[in-house]
DNA sequence: TAAACGGTTGAACAATCATTCAACCGTTGA
DNA sequence: TCAACGGTTGAATGATTGTTCAACCGTTTA
């Protein structure tokens, strides 16, 4: 995503609630947590990744498994699994030639299903 | 995001436990959900439509406001409110010059909710 | 030791997407 | 009626990103 600069001077328009908007904008959370916050949304953001963490959900599955699972490369998998890795959402451990993944903690499975609800309307 | 070819054969690598695998296909959710899901998603992960969650709850804001807000142009903040209008996740309500938004429900708050005690681990 | 296999990785490519810019529409008020 | 203003929109652009391809690494086994 190209980032817009904070610095940039205001919109050229006039403000027109201004009490309204520096009483909300004292109450905003800090750039660093919106960032964050949309970080871990973007993860989650792509159907390949949402089906690699509904597959490894229980039983933890080997690459090749996965793979197999979803009709898709090991290579293109394992992409995936680092950028999931990275942000701590799944855990690994080695077994001979094979690495297996489950889902890293409980939060996330919570997550998705409360989305699962919403978009069930 | 490019969607991978579901008619593509299988990876080249024998499927090595395929009785875990098979019974985890079985209960995996269908494809549609799967993309409904990570589209929901993906219009959570951009900074600027969080940022505007947050910007229009509560008290509803005009676009003027909420561009002030965030320190961006009325058309950027714009091109944004029509994604997120688009997925129901806002409404609005003209008022003269003026078009109020605000959050569609309780349901995408809760979710952000539970997204920010997760990030904070 | 060498081949086979599971898995990872980096570069390249194509697709997606957020912001900018300019033009435009509808409402208001002089 | 016309100018000013809030807001929307489409095209263009630059950045991000998911998959492919080929090469590679570590482990196993013959």
């Amino acid at each position: 995503m190209k980032q817009h600069d904070h610095n940039a001077p205001c919109c050229e328009c006039d403000e027109i609630h201004s009490d309204v908007v520096e009483k909300r904008r004292a109450d905003m959370p800090d750039e660093g947590t919106l960032y964050d916050l949309s970080d871990f949304f973007k993860i989650l953001g792509d159907s390949t990744r949402i089906s690699i963490l509904f597959a490894i959900d229980g039983e933890p599955k080997c690459v090749c498994d996965i793979a197999d699972l979803l009709g898709m490369t090991k290579s293109a998998v394992s992409h995936q699994l680092k950028i999931l890795r990275q942000s701590d959402l799944v855990i690994y451990r080695k077994s001979g030639k094979n690495v297996f993944y489950t889902l890293a903690d409980d939060h996330v499975r919570d997550i998705i299903e409360k989305a699962l609800e919403h978009i069930k309307e």
